[in-house]
DNA sequence: TGTACATCAGTGAACGCGCGTTCACTGATGTAC
DNA sequence: TGTACATCAGTGAACGCGCGTTCACTGATGTAC
């Protein structure tokens, strides 16, 4: 096995550490103060020099977007290998979200109109769906009217052995931690004394 | 009763023109778009001339944001007043929401970091609180581990009136329909065909 | 092992652009007497 | 009603800035023979 073309490797460290410096700027002071200019002067480069890596501001950030939903879907994964259950799942990304609330927000945050994230995201989307809904509680649930409507409505599913509702609390999970954690993330329980941590606890444990 | 100042009217409305083309700008690109020189161009004013109104950029997204609350506010008041339920609480700020996501997203979407949004935003704030807490459920609930976490942790709360009950299904609302509003209007049920004011309406029955 | 050539990372200069902000001014509108 | 003055909305020129992007180039690194 020959050792890979070392100019790949390097390659492949700067772009890292183009990305690393993009999230830097992007935790200290969000998305619109990300540039180009700024990333080469902390690298100690010029700025064209960065266009060798990536084709402009655009395709950066498209990259960010992928790197953060692969990292949560990773995430995700492994916890559910390590075998987390549903309360766990939700702190393991309540934990990923608050390590760098602005990589959180790149992804479920406010949406550029206009601009619409590459379509492989949805995949990976789709992989962490697959894993909350192994994971949430299996008993069967009455026919609500969203129950109903949801099993008529599933054929965007790959998989039809999922129980619908398996998606529908998924769903749910998904929706109500993202609610707390996203508002939490905000700062729009600053002043309020309780623990967002525990909020979460009550809102999914009927998803068990 | 004397006519106010045409000076004063007309400063009035010069402002509200300003802070309409803003909004398109922000409903067309997102906030990182908005220029006072493109606000000028589209008003046919030079752009020295805004400073009449506002102190500045940032002044004038300030204003934008205590509109977005107020104009919020006033919308939940005047369905409270008109006797609407819970149900219908959610559905009337989501369709104030989905008539400018932008709008919405600018209170509750992704912060930037550093920023922080006038004070008098709170208390707006808690007015929407004082109506969903006026209109949730009143049957005394079971003393979950957050239930009486809360009990402990309600202080900063003006009112010691109101039940704890009604404070934790207050934030089960709040949370639960930003955590599927926020979801459908940045796009993350593309594809999936469920209609999301079902969910919605799912998700908070066990409320009222 | 040594030489000739190809690849390609990074430079430096230059581009045009839109941005927010300042300042001294003009000229219309409103006010006081 | 008429005149003198004050107020203030809006102009136009100028500022410096950081931005993304392009291009022809240099010089170091890797490859082929």
């Amino acid at each position: 096995m020959t050792d890979p073309a070392p100019r790949e490797r390097y390659r492949a460290q700067v772009r890292e550490e183009i990305k690393e410096h993009a999230w830097q700027q992007i935790a200290e002071a969000g998305l619109a103060a990300l540039s180009l200019t700024a990333i080469a002067k902390r690298m100690g480069m010029t700025v064209p020099a960065l266009y060798r890596y990536f084709a402009g501001r655009d395709e950066l950030i498209t990259a960010l977007i992928r790197d953060a939903f692969r990292s949560l879907a990773d995430t995700v994964q492994a916890a559910a290998g390590r075998g987390a259950d549903l309360g766990e799942l939700a702190h393991v990304i309540r934990d990923w979200a608050k390590a760098d609330p602005q990589r959180y927000f790149l992804i479920y945050g406010t949406p550029v109109p206009g601009y619409a994230a590459p379509d492989d995201t949805t995949a990976i989307s789709n992989e962490i769906l697959a894993v909350i809904m192994e994971a949430v509680g299996t008993e069967p649930e009455r026919a609500t009217t969203f129950h109903v409507h949801l099993e008529s409505h599933r054929e965007w599913m790959e998989s039809d052995t999922v129980p619908t509702a398996s998606l529908h609390r998924a769903l749910a999970f998904w929706t109500r931690l993202h609610g707390v954690l996203s508002l939490e993330l905000a700062g729009h329980f600053a002043g309020m004394k309780f623990d967002p941590a525990l909020l979460i606890d009550d809102e999914l444990k009927p998803l068990a």
